[in-house]
DNA sequence: TGTACATCAGTGAACGCGCGTTCACTGATGTAC
DNA sequence: TGTACATCAGTGAACGCGCGTTCACTGATGTAC
């Protein structure tokens, strides 16, 4: 049953992927390796040809679902160049689409709570997705001192992943758009 | 071995207060019921004398734990009645302190990702305990009209509670304070 | 280029372990007379 | 008020289960000649 190694190469991307996915939909305590790989469409026995541990499976996948989401949101302001970085940002991280379907979005607000357990790698990884976050909506503030625009950049990122979080918990469906439609209201009032 | 009802009545108490520190502290899947009853200083046979089940104490416990918080948040701010409720507010939850011991502190920011997928019940005790803070939050926009004031209290709500965790998350202590501080000087420029 | 052998991706069963939950038991507390 | 009995808080062992991890095995792939 050997495959080639592009196959396996493949196949470790895939399972890469969909742990990031199930990572997401369901949290990294509740998702199984067995679950990840039958996801993928594997036998949870072949893991370990691929990895060392659970641990460094979530590493790998928060690595790759945080840059997936960074380059798409740098996709969105370099796509709307004129518009205001903020606006362009808002639209997607603090979407309806984006609460409903955290197995395709930010990392940070799906699993922020657990991660602040994890193994050191896996905050490394985290920190350095949340300053790419950051350093994108610094963008809006050009004209301040980059200290100044970084911190309101900051301010601005923690608005988005808590309102996104929040707005998963809360049980009433209105409430929850409410906190989405706020958050982006204050941020729009920030705008440079 | 029997206890008279009004020990068991604390004892049950105990359970309830510890495992919201435990929880808040490890997470609640990694937390075990074994954990929390030896914390509290029993063993965990005698657990289904008091609660159904796991889900239950984590829902009690995160009510307590939440109107704990909100209490002292409203506390502080009527004891400061001169000054600005946001700055009373941020002041606590914002601090270095408040990162540092989670098994004190907010519910939402220490559990936020990990309450997403909890049982409704559980969810309906944090939306309540979110809404309390935004109603303390609102204070500050007196002049406004309610719904404007209820909306910038929810993106305030939210900044502070992504701002803490994510202040968990990163791994660069000089970071993690500058989003803590970051976020209490753009909540400090939204003064009313 | 063809052949013989070593490698190793993936399977499926098994491992020890800790989990939530259950249960028989103990003996102090509560209750009925 | 005192006594006999029922209750039940807490203990400690046990339950089945699913977890992360390991392993023997298969057979196609890769490699050495």
């Amino acid at each position: 049953m050997r495959k080639s190694k592009q196959d396996a190469s493949e196949t470790r991307k895939r399972i890469v992927q969909t742990a990031g996915e199930e990572f997401r939909r369901r949290g990294i305590g509740e998702t199984s390796l067995a679950d990840v790989m039958s996801a993928a469409g594997l036998t949870h026995g072949g893991f370990y040809r691929h990895f060392d541990s659970k641990d460094q499976l979530v590493t790998e996948s928060c690595a790759v679902a945080l840059e997936a989401m960074t380059r798409k949101i740098a996709d969105a302001v370099s796509a709307n160049a004129g518009q205001s970085v903020l606006e362009s940002v808002t639209a997607i991280y603090l979407s309806p689409g984006h609460r409903d379907h955290p197995a395709a979005g930010c990392v940070i607000a799906a699993l922020g709570s657990e991660m602040a357990h994890s193994a050191p790698d896996t905050r490394v990884v985290a920190t350095e997705g949340f300053l790419k976050l950051v350093d994108i909506l610094a963008g809006e503030w050009k004209e301040s001192p980059p200290e100044v625009a970084q911190s309101r950049a900051m301010a601005a990122a923690a608005t988005m992943v808590g309102a996104l979080m929040v707005s998963r918990i809360v049980t009433a469906p209105e409430l929850s758009s409410a906190i989405l439609k706020s958050a982006a209201d204050e941020l729009a009032s920030r705008r440079a």
